[in-house]
DNA sequence: TATTTTTACCAAAGCGCTTTGAACACTTGA
DNA sequence: TCAAGTGTTCAAAGCGCTTTGGTAAAAATA
């Protein structure tokens, strides 16, 4: 059933039935009732494809992932997605999502732009310098960072948590327990979340005037994997470290492997503390020690940049949001003093 | 720049301009280059509605993800679908998707087919007698399950995994080993999957003569606090298990840490299978002991329910396809001979 | 050369909706 | 009582594309 022969059936014009059904005011009350009783009854839906090109409007947002470094498509994106649908469902807005394949991602956003598929963009994992933020606002496409490029980061819309304050107390916390050898295992420090949490960290062993020792860190893939091999290196360095921040809860359950297998007691012999983006799977309060963590919820960081994309594009004039969230540090039982 | 924009620049009708685009053969050699050639250089990409509303394809296919019991959104999604999004590009068609929240998913399923949002859908996650089977015949939306329903799996389009074949082969292997209490940590035995494991652990067992203990099994959330939970509680039953089965490396990650907390040392005091779907972030085969599994490729899963939606969309006449998928057994270093 | 067939193109209709501009009937104020 | 205003409804145009049903010119056939 289309409009017209739902028109037809109420002795109606379209006009009137369209107006009805989107909430015009010039139609008269019980003509309204009728119309929306009758639309119920017969379970019209309006095509979306005829609406969307009679408006103008796609009512729909892209999310495009970058293929990886590893073509390891990031655990994280469905939690961060999963909060945002119900936003735009809401709204009448259709999630598009592209993971990264064949097709180059600029080719996508490009197509996208071009035949009005989508009213906005999310932008995941930037980088530092991302050429995405560019090509968008050449493209003069809506969009909303989840993160940031680093350097100048005006002139378009973002979302962040505060990586580099995150990592700085929780260094500091360390400190504050009397680790002065402290590692870091991190993800792909070309992300820039990577990047500004190593800034942190070292910012807070500048302020005790301790030197960085690069052998102590590492930037690369969160894995179980990659959290093992990296906690095993680094515990088996020369000088080794008494504390060890994690960027992510992947690499957690690999070093608490590494460090079982060390018969390393944590929380006595090693302190730690992870980034916890609250991944429902993996529960740091749970872990035994219950796991001191920098935490932000990725969900709720879905929701709001759906909700900052969705104001957008309703007012295109508005000036262009930035939130810079605060991260929680949660002391758990993984953190203790040095143990010498 | 639109068709007629272009057409005209080319001194051409609309006609012209988008059979050649469109590689209809009533196009001569040389207008079609030209025509090529110009669409290039101008960045033309004809508007998605527009083509939609006229051809009566939506060229895009819907994923609608159930709102879970849990609110958990499966972390085995990105994987599932990564793999697809790049087959869907290939044939030009977009996946949208919706991640349950307040619009009940029968609802979002009739939105997309009464408003020819979508030209088929994937249902994941089935569960015994699942509701959106029906619903999906009657709205005449072309559908591939990933998974399957129990009883009667006809009349609609599937892509399974032996889930039983797996669970069964993998109980034998243990009690060959001379196991003969087995423990079953399994995901929500109302997820038809989950069942079907049951299923094949039972049969294994009862082909020995062997009772089944309800307390050495359970159904829950696959996750790592789940996972330790159940493997302390099962190792803490008066005539306790040997051996455990697990249905996610995710409740690895627990029961590893549950198991080492107690002392036992995997491969020697316990032995441990679990189903592996290939989650890049949690690898069985870099375990210490690298971790015996029956293994399946969540990712290869996706990318071919892509090809079947597509199938089918392409030729509604065809018989539904149904695919079961033996399921590897890969033995590795954590699965030993009974220890007395 | 006259006729048919093929090739290469086009005008116009239509997909199903929204929206502009106009019309009609009924109130209201003078 | 008439003019202006107000509340309701409609016809028709238009969104940008595809597709049907042509036509004119060129090529092939008789």
């Amino acid at each position: 059933m289309n409009l017209k022969e739902l028109a037809k059936h109420l002795n109606l014009s379209p006009t009137t039935v369209s107006r009805a059904l989107n909430g015009y005011p010039e139609v008269g009350a019980a003509t309204r009732k009728r119309v929306d009783e009758e639309a119920r009854r017969f379970g019209y839906t309006p095509n979306t494809h005829a609406r969307r090109l009679a408006t103008g409007r796609a009512h729909a947002i892209g999310y495009v992932l970058p293929a990886d470094k590893s073509l390891m498509i990031d655990p994280l994106f469905s939690d961060f997605v999963s909060g945002a649908t119900d936003v735009y469902a809401a709204h009448g807005f259709d999630v598009l999502l592209h993971a990264g394949g064949q097709e180059e991602e600029s080719a996508v956003y490009q197509r996208y732009a071009q035949g009005g598929t989508v009213d906005g963009v999310v932008v995941l994992g930037p980088r530092l310098g991302d050429p995405r933020i560019n090509l968008l606002k050449k493209l003069k496409m809506p969009f909303v960072v989840h993160g940031r490029v680093g350097e100048l980061d005006s002139g378009f819309a973002w979302l962040d948590i505060d990586n580099y304050g995150a990592f700085h107390r929780a260094t500091k916390l360390l400190l504050d327990l009397g680790h002065q050898r402290i590692g870091l295992i991190n993800g792909y420090e070309d992300f820039n979340y990577a990047y500004e949490r190593r800034r942190g960290y070292e910012k807070a062993l500048h302020e005790r005037g301790l030197k960085i020792d690069p052998l102590a860190m590492s930037s690369g893939l969160m894995t179980e994997e990659n959290g093992y091999r990296q906690t095993k290196r680094i515990l088996q360095l020369a000088v080794k470290p008494s504390a060890l921040l994690l960027g992510s809860m992947l690499l957690v359950a690999g070093a608490m492997r590494a460090l079982n297998e060390m018969g390393l007691i944590i929380g006595r012999d090693i302190s730690l503390i992870a980034h916890d983006d609250g991944l429902p799977f993996l529960n740091a309060a749970s872990l035994v020690p219950s796991l001191t963590t920098t935490s932000s919820s990725i969900r709720l960081a879905g929701t709001r940049v759906a909700e900052l994309l969705l104001g957008m594009i309703t007012d295109p004039e508005a000036e262009h949001p930035h939130e810079l969230w605060p991260v929680d540090l949660i002391v758990r039982g993984s953190t203790g003093p040095l143990n010498r």
